[in-house]
DNA sequence: TCAAAAGTGTTACTAATACACCCATGT
DNA sequence: ACATGGGTGTATTAGTAACACTTTTGA
């Protein structure tokens, strides 16, 4: 066996950084009856991409990923889930990665850091479309919202990751709270079953859902809602915070 | 923005090497009613670990990982799946990777990248037991099976990686074809039985195990086996391959 | 008053569970 | 012949799915 010393140090605004690691959190909202994520779109470019970030020496993989949420988003205690490392050797490609530097006025050379193999970890976040205030990073000039169904194309593998992000949400949905933190605090019945129809890419029928979902025990109905809306006004429910029984 | 070229390689054995990165493979087998995993003992210390590896420049992560399974069980082919990411800040500790190579008789500078933070990429493993030979690495002199209900204690946070990959397992059994992978060519159904029990860690109605692995037609029924047990004897069993209808 | 949406009730069907029963075989 | 393990039948229950029916409301 014979190896090397490493006295190489990747620094990113004065902070060190693991080398060839990257985090790409898909962060879903959800309004106006629609799933959406929200991209980047760097500078002058009609490049898209995941609103991605790198792992600082001194962080665990989760509280980046949260740092880089916090930042793109606003929020903290955000639900967040690490789903799958994607690595192939070829994920990405240097040109698209050297056109987006030059976009910004940035040169790199051709050994630089952030043109070799990246290793990119999949995060999906879960957050209440109502309270982020989407934040674009130094590279882009927009950070927003596009609905999953009409995706603009996507750099690098990043239109992979969206999509096993969206299986695995869907192939847990009956675990865990998807609900608690895609909804406003409080909402109808009628909006958490949009909610499960858009995830799903499924009708549901009304009202075996309604049963359901109540069966779960999880739900605290309120009093009515008059909106403005037509005809019958519906319950406002509430889910029951596991801290308070 | 700052930043810093990269002219460090880490190479080993004449391969470059993804820097930062393991790969720590989960290799369960069945033998006699239990579940087991391969396990290696680094020489002289009684130090056991997770038979894992690198990534080499060259290759994807998935190619990284059936390297490393050919080479600790002489076996291609095999079932594989990613599970889980683990980079914690300080899962690893300096001083027991330090223990590891002084026993094969090297010594680490401070700053050499194997005592630097690492992330590593957990796969999990499906193959038959008598099919494989396991095989020590350099570091090592053993490279044996351990029954899971009775583990040695294991360094860094392998524990907790092999309670995540069992934890994957389970809750992908019904998804998966566990027996094709884990189980020899034919068997009986009561073979099927305990490996689904060992798996799961609880007993199965044995009637309607058995109706229900048939139902899902993927069985073919052999002839009887008559070998020395006694009682009647049971029919054996073999997975339709998908490939020949 | 009536159309649309919200909520409840009823029935049918399917899957999971429990257990009773019969069969085959080596000692 | 009989104890033991292997295989099948059947009743009970729980969960889904489908759909009829009632209630509420704004236009």
């Amino acid at each position: 066996m014979n190896s090397e010393r490493s006295p190489a140090r990747f620094v990113l605004d004065g902070h060190e950084l693991l080398p060839g690691i990257s985090i790409d959190p898909v962060i879903f909202g959800f309004h106006e009856g629609q799933l959406k994520i929200l991209l980047l779109e760097f500078r002058d470019t009609r490049l898209f991409a995941l609103p991605g970030g790198f792992v600082h020496e001194t962080e665990n993989l989760d509280e980046a990923a949260r740092r880089i949420l916090a930042d793109r988003t606003g929020l903290r205690d955000i639900y967040l889930e690490q789903f799958y490392v994607f690595g192939d050797r070829d994920r990405r490609d240097a040109e698209t990665q050297r056109k987006i530097m030059v976009s910004t006025g940035t040169q790199l050379d051709d050994d630089h850091w952030l043109l070799r193999r990246f290793i990119s970890i999949g995060y999906y976040a879960l957050i209440d479309f109502t309270q982020a205030t989407p934040t674009p990073d130094a590279l882009s000039d927009s950070c927003t919202w596009y609905d999953l169904a009409e995706l603009p194309p996507l750099i690098f593998d990043h239109s992979a990751i969206v999509r096993k992000a969206l299986d695995t949400l869907q192939k847990n949905l009956d675990d865990k709270l998807v609900g608690l933190n895609l909804l406003p605090e409080t909402f109808t019945m009628a909006d958490l079953q949009r909610l499960y129809e858009t995830i799903l890419a499924r009708p549901l029928q009304r009202t075996n859902f309604q049963r359901k979902m109540l069966s779960l025990g999880i739900l605290e109905r309120l009093e009515k809602k008059m909106s403005g809306g037509a005809h019958k006004a519906p319950y406002l429910y509430r889910f029951i915070s596991p801290t308070t029984p």
